[in-house]
DNA sequence: GTTAACCACGCAAGCGTTTGCGTAATTGGC
DNA sequence: GCCAATTACGCAAACGCTTGCGTGGTTAAC
């Protein structure tokens, strides 16, 4: 046989041939098992101490067919609202002895496919993830929910029946928003809003009519426009809006990022922030406070409570308080911040 | 026996029985293996699709002894420098075949032992960490080495002997941050270090000294002081700087965060910015050009870049074509960037 | 004194995969 | 037609750990 490079950490069965006992007796001994009597157990676990012995995780993984590993999935590491959500995961997630694979989709549905692929390699417990701007596929969550790997879809989930999933009622909070508008005396109101199979802009969508509807003013189509969340979505958006007969006083942006593309193009314009326009947004980065023209009030998601939200779900899963069939929406509030 | 719950997974097993052959024939034929016949091959691979086959990674991680796992420790994942490094890792990680670990420390010194400490139980092939502010005992990394598990230092790097660490050249770019200063007219520059003992602390310490003396400037040991980077710290080091006989009319900060923090302080004592006092600064956050009163400059430190350097570096240790004592420090330029 | 209970430990299977070696059967060279 | 090389596969061990069951030996109960 290979023999296989030794690691040198020491193993249960150095142990037992030490003592001279079996490999099962030094297993329980180590568990504290009552069947061993306490002189063996005092002897294995100081000499365990000695050796430094470490327990292979993953040949345990590998007989228990369990990882105690929860695989992430989001779309942008790097962004703000996605950090603080790691965050929040990492920390729970810490908390409840589980370790964390990372993976990060680029909005690129095959390298989506591929991490989950990999995550099911890795045979993870389970899966948080947010899903990229351009996946219409859903194949391989399809895949996962025949191997029994529990998901739970969070803040950016998808239009599918039976899922697990964590999000803000982006609804209710952009009915504020625009109440808010609507109290300051703004009668006509934008909206850029993120590409349209995504739940988080119906969303926003709904709450828009929903407040115009509860002041019985009538909705106008024209005053939505679905962007690309790009500069340059933004800026077309923005042209859009402003060319249209009734003169657009405020606009409700997709999220911070939106919001400062759109003051840009608005300042080119020679317009004045917060007079001639109003912003209103979501919250997303933690220095729109810093801005120089910050929004004038933000719906705040979140994120790291949200987070948690999703850890706590499918730790429920995995622990069996909730049957993987028994598909929940947690919906968290969002709340208005104002600004000025 | 405990019937171990099967997941439903097919094994090589299974096909094996259905095609009436060994498991290592299976094997093989699953690897392209040469001293396999194209029809078994063919058979194989055949009812392996059909059968939707997955390799058991855990079983196969177990069995190699290694996991194309590396675990990455950072003190904050939600900061805007870590959240990039983490994407420029997981990058270069998930195109090498590697998946990543991750945890966070919160700056905590026994949390970050703890991590560690899951990390080895968990195989990982190897680390990337950034150590904590408050990190001052350096057992957990002498117990890696004695592992045998090699760890990458980055950004924030222990003031070790022997070590693997992917750096910036901060000193060279507070040199240029200084000069930058020094040629716009300004003589008493202040600067807001961070906690002594970090590399990060002494390297902007050094530049500003180099470029003083650049410039046959003698050097006063009050203009520079040490910060904890809490708003609070922040302030009280701006008290202290603003309180001297000689009118301080610029500041170096230790990153964009003690610039706000000292840029909201500056304000509340009515100076006037870029006036009565300039900011530069080292650059961690994205949005920083958007900020109502941006640094002058800021020193830029490509963390992703950063993260996919000490990627690779731990890349070529586990692939052996860097040895695991040939220790190597890569320090990448930083750069100074205008604002104005 | 017999039975039952309990204590302390060992045996061995099994998790899924890889791989060195052994061994038939086939082929080719001369 | 004999030996060697090649092809095509099977055997079984090994990775480290857990755990159901078996088995002596001691103690307690009636």
């Amino acid at each position: 046989m290979r023999k296989v490079v030794s690691s040198g950490q020491p193993t249960i069965k150095e142990i037992a041939k030490r003592l001279n006992i079996s490999v099962s007796t030094v297993s329980r001994a180590l568990h504290d098992h009552h069947s061993i009597g306490l002189r063996t157990k005092a002897r294995v676990q100081q000499l365990a101490a000695e050796l430094g012995y470490e327990r292979n995780q993953t040949a345990i993984f590998f007989q228990q067919g369990k990882t105690f590993t929860i695989g992430i999935l989001l779309p942008e590491l790097s962004e703000a609202f996605f950090s603080s959500a790691i965050s929040g995961i990492e920390d729970t997630a810490y908390s409840n002895n589980y370790t964390v694979l990372l993976g990060q989709s680029h909005d690129d549905e095959a390298r989506e496919k591929q991490i989950i692929q990999s995550f099911k390699q890795h045979r993870v417990d389970g899966c948080i993830v947010s899903i990229g701007k351009n996946t219409r596929n859903y194949d391989h969550f399809e895949m996962l929910r025949q191997a029994k790997i529990p998901v739970v879809f969070f803040d950016r989930i998808p239009d599918l029946p039976n899922i697990h999933a964590v999000s803000c009622n982006l609804e209710s909070g952009t009915v504020q928003a625009v109440d808010f508008l609507l109290k300051k005396g703004h009668r006509c109101i934008g909206m850029i809003n993120g590409p349209e199979q995504l739940v988080a802009s119906k969303e926003r969508a709904a709450g828009y009519i929903r407040a115009l509807g509860k002041h019985r003013l009538k909705y106008d189509p024209e005053l939505i426009v679905n962007a690309d969340l790009t500069a340059a979505g933004t800026a077309a958006a923005m042209q859009h809006l402003l060319k249209l007969k009734r003169k657009v006083t405020a606009v409700v942006t997709f999220n911070d990022y939106v919001a400062m593309d759109a003051v840009q193009y608005a300042l080119k314009q020679k317009l004045e922030i917060n007079k001639d326009i109003t912003f209103v947004s979501y919250a997303n980065t933690p220095v729109s406070s810093y801005t120089a023209f910050p929004p004038a009030a933000s719906v705040e998601q979140f994120p790291y409570e949200q987070g948690q939200a999703a850890t706590n779900m499918l730790l429920d899963i995995l622990n069996g308080t909730l049957a993987l069939n028994d598909y929940q929406q947690r919906i968290m509030e969002s709340q208005l911040v104002l600004h000025t």
